[in-house]
DNA sequence: ATTGGCAGTAACGTTTATGTAACTAAAAGC
DNA sequence: GCTTTTAGTTACATAAACGTTACTGCCAAT
């Protein structure tokens, strides 16, 4: 997400775009939202996402104190990565999102008329992101 | 955004951002909370998307069936956008976005020493867009 | 006849985001 | 000594996304 030149306060969601917008952070934050999680688990809980792109949108989101990274110094490193105190703020955007997501889903298995027109949006792949579930801290 | 490749269905979220991913989509249709609004009035509140992409944006949210477009056949054409039944649905994505960019603002401005960090994200311009408000569906 | 406003569209160019492949360090296990 | 594992990094490449400029059609007013 190119970041914006423009405004200088007065739109809040203009704002939180230069946090959250962007394909992949609102994906990664949902998935720390049942607590820290480990990098090499985000690689594979987000199969399309290259772990190049998820360095640098982990690393982002740490700057912006959203994330908080935990690096453990032992034999094989091991790094988790958990939402923040304001990185909470985020939660009930994602919520709404996973509920405007379900109720367009509803919306487009209800009306076949408009299959066509929203079945351009999902290229369907064979893998798939697992849904958020409420526990799975183990690799 | 680029669309995604993979999910087949589980992550709602993944879902959603096809839909309202991308820079300009959550901004447009914040300015359609309101009620109707015409292209040339977005654009003026818009300042900083092109027409161009203020129009392909509204092509697509309207495709996907988040926004109604209304075409009056007068002498200097008048087209006005507006939210859907389903593009109602945004509504709460947008208040917490609303509310997660007011709690970053806040977080910001409270820790100096964060400021350095923060700062970059947000570089400022003269042009700013105008806050969400009650009532302004005059041109 | 010319100009102005509205809602675009077309052609073209740039930038950003994202992707791929190869490589690193350090300790553990064989 | 060689391989494996984890969490990266570096260099390179491409595709989306975004932008700029110029242009259109139509009617009304000048």
């Amino acid at each position: 997400m190119k970041k914006f030149k423009a405004h200088t306060s007065t739109c809040p969601i203009v704002y939180t775009m230069t946090y959250i917008g962007g394909k992949w952070k609102p994906i990664i934050l949902g998935r720390l939202l049942n607590g820290a999680v480990r990098f090499g688990k985000l690689a594979v809980q987000i199969p399309d996402i290259s772990r190049k792109i998820l360095t640098e949108q982990l690393k982002e989101l740490e700057e912006d104190g959203l994330i908080i990274r935990h690096s453990y110094n032992e034999k094989p490193p091991r790094v988790e990565y958990e939402l923040s105190g304001i990185g909470q703020t985020v939660i009930p955007v994602l919520m709404a999102m996973t509920e405007l997501g379900s109720q367009m889903h509803e919306a487009i298995t209800k009306h076949k008329r408009r299959q066509d027109l929203f079945a351009k949006k999902i290229p369907v792949k064979a893998t798939s992101i697992p849904a958020i579930s409420k526990k799975d801290s183990r690799s």
